[in-house]
DNA sequence: AAGACGAAAGTGGTTGA
DNA sequence: TCAACAACTTTCGTCTT
């Protein structure tokens, strides 16, 4: 279990508030997300291994997508029922039985492997459960359908839990995934398309707003500032300026604004490697902002002087 | 000297014929 | 299947603080 923290490192205050859904320990004093990173230390005790597999199951273990056989075991028949068998049926008995075993072992070694490579990436990206769960709901479909042939059994991992972080409404960025699964990005994209696709499922475009709290702590900035960021988003997307672009690069430019406009100066190049983008996307998304949104004054208060000009 | 700004050229993905 | 296109990146030169 994860150690519960008291105190906020950073105030003192003890006004915490654990959001389990986003895996996320929020200081509501003065906004720092403190345990972000909280790893499954839980252990593995289902065992795989055919033959004394029956000894370890039970009945009442939850049913999960996390473990192979979503904790429901199926055999075909004890050894005890053999006695009763006549030669012929006895026959059909083996036959089924390696039949069986056949391709459940094909498709259980695959999945064994697949979630235990998904739960270290889900915690090396302190990833909720009930996202772990969706994407290994999502896994166990996709190889089922036999979708990971031709495929890297790792890309479709990194593919099912970027998916499932995106519907769960906790996005973490293609490089975030990249680089706690060492699959390339455009993998992983290509992958991510091609499952939910053939899967059916809907993704809804992720939201900037759903950023902001990460790359606002990863930032140290004031929890007046991160509200204040996500004003501006709401103000951005009545404004038509979040169609068509990547949300994280609006999501660093209503930071880097915000930060201005609360005297909490960040560089572009602090917020860009935060959110993953580049500086010039911040600048691009941020004259927008300024433009449309008219922040010229307010950034004025924050900052001594800044004259910008359209 | 570092940060902000902008132009130009390149990349990967989407769309529409 | 190919070409046009938009968003984003990379690189680099210039201006500002």
């Amino acid at each position: 279990m994860p150690e519960l923290v008291k105190k906020c490192p950073e105030c003192g205050g003890i006004n915490l508030f654990w959001n389990r859904e986003r895996g996320e320990v929020i200081c509501k004093d003065c906004g720092l997300v403190i345990e972000d990173k909280m790893v499954d230390f839980s252990q593995e005790w289902r065992e795989f291994d055919s033959d004394d597999g029956a000894k370890k199951r039970r009945s009442g273990a939850p049913m999960t997508y996390t473990q192979y056989d979503q904790g429901l075991g199926t055999e075909v028949g004890q050894k005890a029922d053999l006695f009763r068998l006549g030669g012929k049926e006895r026959n059909k008995f083996f036959r089924l039985r390696k039949w069986q075993y056949r391709i459940s072992t094909a498709i259980e070694r695959n999945l064994k492997l697949a979630l235990a490579e998904l739960k270290r990436v889900s915690s090396y990206l302190k990833l909720p459960k009930s996202v772990e769960e969706e994407s290994a709901r999502i896994y166990t479909l996709a190889v089922q359908r036999g979708l990971v042939r031709g495929r890297s059994m790792e890309s479709v991992v990194a593919g099912a839990l970027y998916a499932a972080c995106r519907r769960h409404e906790v996005p973490r960025t293609l490089d975030e995934l990249s680089e706690a699964s060492g699959i390339e990005k455009k993998e992983i994209g290509r992958t991510y398309r091609f499952v939910t696709r053939e899967l059916g499922i809907t993704i809804l475009p992720s939201n900037p707003s759903d950023y902001i709290a990460r790359f606002a702590s990863a930032l140290k900035l004031s929890a007046e500032t991160q509200s204040r960021s996500i004003e501006i988003l709401e103000k951005a997307q009545k404004a038509e300026l979040t169609s068509g672009r990547g949300p994280t690069g609006i999501a660093a430019a209503a930071l880097y604004v915000a930060a201005l406009m609360h005297g909490e100066k960040r560089t572009q190049r602090e917020v860009a490697d935060v959110a993953g983008v580049t500086e010039v996307t911040i600048r691009n998304r941020y004259k927008e902002l300024l433009y449309e949104l008219k922040l010229d004054k307010e950034i004025k208060k924050g900052k001594k002087k800044k004259r910008v000009k359209k």
